[in-house]
DNA sequence: CGTACCGTTGAGGTGAGTCAAAGTAAGTGG
DNA sequence: CCACTTACTTTGACTCACCTCAACGGTACG
């Protein structure tokens, strides 16, 4: 079993709510009596889509993907979750089944919260409820990679989006003047991330090789010059204004 | 001016909501306090994409457009609003500038519900905020429209998908076994729900007649046979199961 | 009767999907 | 330590749905 640190200790987003929502202690005790801890292989389903939402899952370590199979088979995925956060609240909150399916990427360790805390937790804080509320608000959900499924732009656009937005979350190193990370993803999982095929990310990839913007090894990225990777994004963007 | 009709006689959501949280005589009130109501011309817009969100817009009758432009200056519709729904919601509780605009369809009548009101009725009724939450969670906000905007399906499967929403939620008539509806939106419109061009659109539902789907003149719709419509939400899909 | 907007139709180009096959890396068991 | 399996990645050839551009028809309104 893992460790029986509180959530306070391991600074777990949880606490983090319960605390800025200006809760007593009391609200700390009640999530760490209830609390349940569970750890997942590489691989492992954490939930199910099309399966019942019973309760809140907190990541303490590991990366999870999030991912959507629509009626046709096809898989999207919106969402790769690290550390600190928290996911399947959107199927909680709406008291719907599952919408997504969440895979470990990695080994992971979670938190899993249960209706009868949280519900308890909301009637006695407003400011819990508030800051949860604004979670679910600028949470997109599977729109939160609108631009990186917008079918106008290009899938070596989407690509260089998408590596920004890993770059803010993995830890970046920097080696003579390059930059570099691991991807926590394989090709089909960003494929899904971009909403295209594994075969056009690797010609993405290639291209972009190429051109000397980006070089993608196995997992590492390496990024000669920020400059030149955000100068990618502006692509075929002569923003013809709106109407 | 308007009449001066309270949200409960005119089945406003937003009384629902109040109502429903087992809040007392005193929520409506505050409610009925500072609510203001404003019309709007067709073309009108009643918010702005990147603007401060400052209230919560309830509509009271006509039927709103909600669509975002990205930075490429691709406009993409997600939502259409009609009476009794309320719009702005989640910018307003994510406490951020307006992610989409919205644009009066047709002659509007909304109300206005202002933030300090709001943050009175989720303090006082932690019910109000529950309901809310389940709103939020519910809502996929731009990703409303996923399988309208799924690149691998089709503009024509995704076209009859939008209409057999926009069928539940217009009036439907029947006349001699078809049945018939009017779109509220033009076919620019149409296509930026589709992520397509509207020529893609006429060319989609010139096809659709062709086979005897439906029948689209200007605005109206026609449905020969419903069974026959929901059999073309399959083409195409012999649902290769995920892996 | 013109202007303006919407809708339709046609021709042409292309990005990305599909299918198929070869290359590479990683884990397993003898 | 090496064959063998399995899974992931890359490359190439082909096809097609949709975008783009451009012209034309229809309807409303001054």
């Amino acid at each position: 079993m893992v460790s029986s640190l509180g959530c306070a200790k391991i600074g777990c987003k949880m606490y983090d709510y319960v605390a800025t929502s200006g809760m007593s202690e009391s609200g700390i005790n009640m999530l760490e009596l209830s609390r349940i801890t569970r750890n997942y292989q590489r691989g492992d389903l954490i939930f199910k889509q099309a399966s019942p939402s019973q309760e809140l899952y907190c990541l303490r370590s590991g990366q999870v993907l999030l991912s959507h199979t629509d009626a046709f088979g096809h898989k999207t995925a919106f969402r790769v979750a690290g550390p600190r956060e928290i996911i399947g609240f959107r199927s909680f909150f709406g008291e719907d089944d599952h919408a997504a399916t969440a895979e470990a990427l990695t080994n992971c360790t979670i938190c899993l919260h249960t209706r009868p805390t949280i519900n308890k937790l909301i009637d006695t804080c407003p400011g819990f409820a508030r800051v949860f509320m604004r979670t679910l608000a600028r949470d997109r959900g599977p729109a939160d990679a609108l631009v990186l499924r917008g079918q106008h732009v290009p899938v070596r656009t989407r690509l260089v989006y998408l590596l920004l937005i890993m770059k803010d979350r993995q830890g970046v190193k920097e080696t003579k003047g390059n930059l570099s990370f691991e991807l926590p993803v394989l090709r089909r999982d960003i494929a899904a991330l971009l909403g295209a095929r594994a075969e056009s990310v690797t010609r993405a990839i290639s291209e972009l090789k190429k051109d000397g913007v980006v070089t993608i090894k196995n997992r590492t990225v390496t990024i000669p010059s920020l400059k030149r990777l955000y100068a990618e994004t502006q692509r075929g963007a002569e923003a013809k204004a709106a109407s």
